[in-house]
DNA sequence: GCGGGGACTGTTATATTATACCACCGCGCG
DNA sequence: CGCGCGGTGGTATAATATAACAGTCCCCGC
């Protein structure tokens, strides 16, 4: 049972947010190389811009910027590249906010535990084995397998709540 | 830190239902008349249509079934129902479903964790403190200050689980 | 009684999120 | 070549949720 990762909190504001993306992007790619996955154009433009801060982005947000860049986007485009990233592990959907966010930890499966500021929008992936473990223990105790978990906490980040 | 309680678990499939929905109505009468709370006609029908069974329900489902009764409902109307029932804890919306469900604890404050079955559609609420606490735990370890959770497991309730 | 205010409901319109469905294209493969 | 399949483009529509304003009812103070 590992701890809390030390990655998981919140940026500080200064960072650099490029080192992000980029990290991103080519933590993506390489994972579809692995998997045989094909990370075409609209699927890379898709992360890339869920990755442009670390706020939940909104499908039809995601559709705008797409529009933006001169294709012609429709809904069914960014829907089928979110699932497509959603599926490969590379994005979350965060369930409370309908939108979606980019994915700490792309390497390996998982369910993360999401804090959500309500404040400044950021959110951060915590991956606590602990809380995953238990959840799962006292679920199959009651004689219920679990397959997917949905955990989203709503509060306060440390900055904002310093900023009353 | 007290243990799931005994009540959360899959009701069998031969319970005596009517039961469920005549003791969720008394309590949440009896809640409303100590908090000052107004239980009109509608909230009181709305909450009804939820009880209906063990599955979570969708706002225009409700509003079929209020419209059945012979008022024209519009959506505002079941959705203001619902924004009061889940305010007073008599209902809790499950995010991963767009959905709601009766409170298996209307009498105290609290943010459960939710057992959702795939196949029957059945819900069960788990009020574990363990879980909780942990989470919370470690979200402030992080500085962030929860105010939410939204906790929903999505898998095979023990019948389905047996019947492959 | 009467008037004001607040909570509740009715009604219209619209916003937001998501999917169904069909056509086309490019490419690998027999 | 002819086919199948994954990806994309495009139209339409479904499903979920809220904004905004008008009417109604009831309590309460005067
Ligand atoms: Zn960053
Ligand atoms: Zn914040
Ligand atoms: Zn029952
Ligand atoms: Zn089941």
């Amino acid at each position: 049972m590992t701890e809390t990762r030390p990655a998981d909190s919140f940026p500080a504001p200064e960072h650099d947010h490029s080192e992000c993306i980029e990290s991103a992007l080519a933590a993506a790619e390489e994972t579809c190389r692995r998997r045989g996955l094909r990370f075409t154009p609209i699927r890379r433009r898709v992360l890339e811009l869920i990755w442009q801060n670390h706020e939940p982005v909104g499908a039809y947000h995601l559709l705008d910027q797409l529009s933006r860049d001169g294709r012609r986007a429709m809904p069914p485009t960014v829907y089928r590249a979110l699932e497509f990233l959603v599926e490969a592990g590379l994005v979350h959907r965060l369930a409370t906010l309908n939108a979606f966010v980019g994915c700490a930890h792309p390497d390996h499966a998982h369910q993360g535990q999401f804090l959500i500021c309500r404040d400044c929008r950021r959110v951060v992936e915590m991956e606590s084995a602990r809380v995953g473990h238990s959840l799962r223990r006292e679920a199959e105790a009651l004689g219920f397998s679990v397959e997917e978990q949905s955990i989203e906490l709503t509060g306060l980040c440390p900055d904002c709540s310093q900023a009353h």
